[in-house]
DNA sequence: TTGTAAGCGTTATCAT
DNA sequence: ATGATAACGCTTACAA
């Protein structure tokens, strides 16, 4: 048997003014902070709203006054990267906390919505939403392109695009840091590079200033000693050393890692070579997801700093809806820090 | 200089009818599949809403339909578990997927609209949610049971309460598929368990389980050979094996954890003790998460189906909210299965 | 300071 | 088969 409890009906802006003997514009204006309103009857309106437990009914205020304080979130989930991915997940996590707190609300855009298809542009003319969050873009997505255009305010902390607030990592700090503790810290020549796939933004910035930094400090490093992952993830790694390995005339005696995926996947496949880490060849990483200090050994790496990656996009997108009338700067870079661990050694 | 390239004016239905010489109402019509409209009208609307990209706004159709076709997501952020968990972002990855190809989309439920703190129920009843999925919920949470007690449906991967619908992987099988192993593959006898924080429903079945089939089995193991890891993740593990090592009079011969973070943690544990695994000791575990699979050794573990589990849990939604007359089980228990990896040896 | 009333863009009920 | 028209619950000029 399904017992199904009515649902109390809900009370609307016009049964609160009814009870209080006020016109339903009063309570709109103590609700919105407008107007003028007596203190006695803001105060009387305030503690029976509150009493009774009355909430304005979203869609009816979104129509109206064309505010949905909702943000839309794009999580391309092309190439193995969805909500399961860590790093992002924890950045799209400090956002959403920090937005939440600011009283709006998180939206995912799809390309569907109801029986229509329909581009992220369109769904969020749809939507009304205030503003656009991109935690991870395809370059390629025309769509993308077309909020740009749109004037929508966004932000993303993964893209790079004319127009686009953006808040990253600093790449090429992280690389000179690496770069500096292998040759004055661990004192080593021979660095080797696994970098990401070219499609991300990061991993091209984090190659070419490791290009850098190899002229610039006389590394003994060749191109044979770079190779390329073909995925984002720990088996992109594992294959893509087993390629270094071969191709590599003497052995590397440190490489690095386009981000802790790549590293862990790359320390695997040394490990099932037979060869010893951090005795043979050291290894360090790019981001410090959660499991580079949790694996065996524990991994070497450039720390980011993912809380404050989301909470600063974040503020940019709040100030860019709130504030659209003032400049800031199109793209901030926070610093990152090495966390030393097991898979070097001095 | 900023430049904001001018939205387009959004068109409304009523653009839509005077463009086409007919009447708004017709034109609802063919967008929601009722009434009657002459095939002719209906696929004329159709190609020319589709050539200039006409989407119906979604709150004016909310405040007129009471219907949202959205789902409002309970995702309790204590115990450090949010999004970043992969296991649970991964479930709700599935249910996400699933939901939005059936037009729903998802939206979190939060304790604050606006400048307005208000209940889970409260915040329901406000965005008029079709639905509610708790993925990882607050069993002390009043908010939840509010939400139960109101009707609205509602379902879990997580979490048993009167009314609501869950949707669950076999612990019982999963520990019975363990000890069999144990027993006669494995062809051991004294095994112990490090068992979950009991707050999780999940980590009390699989504890009865264990003790169950202890029993049933033969094996053995003493009230000693049970230790309760202090929170969710890698370090409850690593603490609680500790522990286990300290208060056992003999080594066990194969230890089981009652999740994969649990498990990996007691593997370093075991390892940082000089412990070989699976040597000495083997380790099976409980999820299937991806990192099981990467670890050193790699875990042999009790797979649960997430995609499945989020997939079911949406349909079993889908067909609550749709079709709320039909009775349908108020539990749905889903297989698991053991994957063998380097942690055991035959 | 408070009340009145006209929309916002839909859907749904009637007529036609 | 199609067209008018009244809600839905709120915000916002404007009037009192």
């Amino acid at each position: 048997m399904k017992e199904v409890i009515k649902l109390a009906k809900k009370r609307t802006i016009y049964d609160i003014a009814a009870e209080l003997e006020l016109a339903p514009g009063t309570i709109s204006k103590v609700l919105n902070h407008t107007g003028n309103v007596s203190d006695k009857t803001r105060e009387r309106v305030l503690s029976y709203i509150k009493q009774v437990g009355y909430v304005p009914t979203s869609s009816a205020r979104m129509l109206k006054s064309k505010r949905t304080y909702t943000i839309g979130v794009v999580f391309t989930e092309e190439s193995d990267i969805g909500l399961e991915h860590s790093f992002f997940s924890s950045i799209l996590q400090a956002f959403k906390t920090h937005v939440e707190n600011e009283g709006y609300e998180l939206s995912f855009i799809v390309r569907k919505l109801g029986k229509n298809h329909l581009t992220y542009y369109e769904w969020c003319m749809n939507k009304r939403v205030d503003g656009v969050y991109i935690v991870v873009g395809d370059f390629n997505d025309q769509g993308l392109h077309e909020i740009l255009e749109s004037g929508i305010p966004a932000v993303s902390t993964d893209m790079f695009l004319p127009g686009l607030h953006t808040v990253v990592s600093d790449n090429d700090q992280g690389m000179k840091i690496s770069m500096e503790y292998i040759k004055n810290e661990l004192k080593k020549q021979h660095v080797a590079m696994v970098g990401g796939p070219v499609t991300s933004k990061a991993f091209v910035e984090r190659l070419i200033s490791f290009q850098k930094y190899v002229k610039e400090y006389n590394f003994a490093t060749s191109t044979k000693d770079i190779v390329l992952s073909e995925s984002f993830g720990f088996t992109g790694g594992f294959n893509a050393v087993q390629q270094l390995m071969k191709q590599v005339t003497t052995k590397p005696e440190v490489i690095l890692a386009a981000s802790d995926d790549i590293a862990l996947g790359v320390i695997k496949g040394l490990t099932s070579m037979g060869i010893k880490i951090p005795q043979e060849i050291q290894v360090i990483g790019f981001d410090d997801i959660a499991f580079a200090r949790h694996f065996t050994p524990s991994l070497t790496t450039i720390a980011q700093n993912r809380k404050l990656l989301g909470e600063t996009a974040a503020k940019m997108l709040i100030q860019l809806i709130e504030s659209p009338e003032e400049e800031i700067d199109e793209i901030i870079t926070l610093p990152v820090s090495l966390i030393e661990r097991e898979s070097t050694k001095k």
